[in-house]
DNA sequence: CCCTTCATATACCGATCGGTATCTGAGCAA
DNA sequence: TTGCTCAGATACCGATCGGTATATGAAGGG
């Protein structure tokens, strides 16, 4: 590991926890062990530094399920995954500040456009992600075919980032187990075309 | 309106869009054209002045339904005018920094206790509100009595403030028309002793 | 007319902010 | 051994931070 992913490494749960005003230099060096010479060395500015950070979290938080999905068979196999997934989401993300999106997305909207773009991009894919594997299920027969593929991928997406959200207010994963739950339970069944 | 609810005026939506670092005291004397002396003459310190702007916006954003809800007899016509009131919900915030409840929750969980307590009180009002809507339903025979209040509860609450933070990360408030059509067609549908 | 009160303005505090210019010292090639 | 390179350390910059002590000036009472 080089100095780069080093000081990415201790500094990226920082910004997430803290944001990227409330994360100042001080923190950075402290945190690394490293002088402000040295993180100028790595990264051109704090913006950069934040990016970066941004992108490691969103590596170690959601480019898995992104991996997941990919990597599993059959439409309803993949809806499945990302519930199942977002069940352990909590534990995954709660020393490290939370969903990277759901805190870039709200630290940086009026303040910060190059960071609140990649939170942008990061839910737009997560949106058309989502609405392609209903739209594919439907071509496959494997979804009843008057399912609205983005109306029902935005539905999932609020479900999962407002129960993370709720998650990370309560301490609670209860919240995001309820909801998967009934994801499945109720929104993934009522896609099928032969009710049990 | 004297001096100290004209600054909160002033400053409510500015520390909702910027967070509480994120806003300076020179924000605070620039927006309401007063100097520092004025604002800690109202306000004991910036915390404080934090603190009360938060509550005022949750006294536009969010006690507005509150009160609605008490004045709205039957359980699901409380359900559906809480529905109702958040498809206007994105016009009601988008120009003050979107639901307070989100941004001071995210701002505040690892560097201001007070405020991230205020924001987590709202919230738990938000959840034992809902719970007791649908237990009222049950009993008054209203709702089907296997239904499970609290966890529907954080279903519906999920899907309000996940929606929330999508329209405002897109500015498109269809997430929220979206997700509280789904909210009255299947989950509150759910709910009704007879199947129309 | 004078005195008190009190809200606001002014001027200032030490600390910290993000950022940079310069220095140091280890590694390496010749 | 000499000299170059470059990662990192040190020391510093002006600006801004939150906060406060003091000054000012208008209003009201006696």
């Amino acid at each position: 590991m080089n100095t780069s992913e080093y000081i990415l490494d201790k500094v990226a749960p920082i910004f997430n926890r803290q944001g990227y005003i409330g994360t100042s230099l001080s923190d950075i060096t402290n945190a690394t062990g490293l002088t402000k010479g040295a993180i100028y060395c790595n990264f051109s500015n704090k913006e950069d530094l934040a990016l970066k950070a941004f992108q490691l979290n969103v590596s170690l938080a959601i480019t898995p399920l992104f991996k997941l999905i990919a990597a599993t068979e059959g439409c309803l196999n993949k809806l499945y995954a990302i519930t199942n997934y977002q069940r352990a989401y909590y534990d995954l993300v709660k020393d490290r500040g939370g969903c990277p999106m759901l805190r870039v997305s709200v630290d940086t909207k009026f303040n910060n456009p190059l960071l609140f773009e990649a939170a942008q991009n990061l839910s737009a894919r997560f949106t058309s992600g989502l609405t392609n594997i209903i739209q594919e299920g439907i071509l496959n027969n494997e979804i009843l075919s008057d399912t609205d593929a983005l109306k029902n991928a935005k539905i999932i997406l609020s479900q999962i980032e407002g129960s993370s959200l709720l998650a990370f207010i309560h301490n609670d994963p209860e919240f995001i187990i309820n909801a998967m739950d009934f994801i499945d339970s109720t929104i993934i069944e009522s896609f099928k075309k032969v009710k049990s």
